[in-house]
DNA sequence: CTGGTATATAACAAAAATGGAATATATAAG
DNA sequence: CTTATATATTCCATTTTTGTTATATACCAG
């Protein structure tokens, strides 16, 4: 039931629906999320933990980089089936079109010098 | 997006994931719910309208009893594939169980005479 | 070690969700 | 019309969630 809850209760949120949109096509920094997304660093930083806790995603750490993809759900079926029907849900959405479409021209490199 | 948001967070409460797995076996009246979870009469109904706004759940009126049912989730697809998924979830969850047992005593007739 | 950069955490304020008591509404029965 | 009953709604207090700024941590470069 926990885990039920901490997956259904980490999807509820519009910004982190389109954080895991965005990890279906590109593995992704916070930093570009924060960016892409026009919120907060650390507003970032906690819905991906919040996430990544739901076993939605997954990270790993690349010297200063933090990589965040999708989960391969292979731990937790109630993630692992979301991230499934979410592939082909909202796809079509105005407010989703638009964020696929700024999606290839973020870069890191270029996005996240201070 | 709003009514994907809308289903998972409906999904999102405990006692409302209960509610669901009851209408899972059995049609029930807010009585009937409140008294099962022990909760108080206008906590049912307000999850009951959450459920019901979510696409997740139906009622029908029939005299003084408002009788509630599982959606068929015709109109809504995230609520007829969250319905469809939790019907083979956390069905052995002590507490789930244990609720599955209270279930058949259950008679509105005899508890909800006030 | 020092300075710079990406991320995480803490502290705090604002907004939303939750739950219950009290009340209102709707319908049935007499 | 009056009473009784099932449900819905209001009001209110408490808790949880959300988001931001400021700070701490971790790692790399030199």
């Amino acid at each position: 039931m926990k885990a039920l809850l901490k997956v259904m209760k980490a999807a509820s949120d519009p910004g982190r629906i389109k954080i895991l949109k965005m990890l279906e096509h590109k593995v992704m920094c916070v930093c570009e999320i924060h960016t892409i997304l026009g919120i907060a660093q650390s507003t970032a930083s906690k819905h991906l933990k919040i996430l990544e806790e739901a076993g939605l995603v997954s990270s790993y750490k690349k010297g200063l980089w933090v990589n965040f993809s999708l989960s391969d759900g292979r731990q937790n079926p109630y993630a692992s089936n979301l991230l499934g029907n979410l592939r082909h849900w909202i796809n079509e959405e105005a407010e989703i079109v638009e964020l696929m479409k700024k999606l290839p021209e973020i870069n890191r490199d270029i996005i996240c010098k201070k």
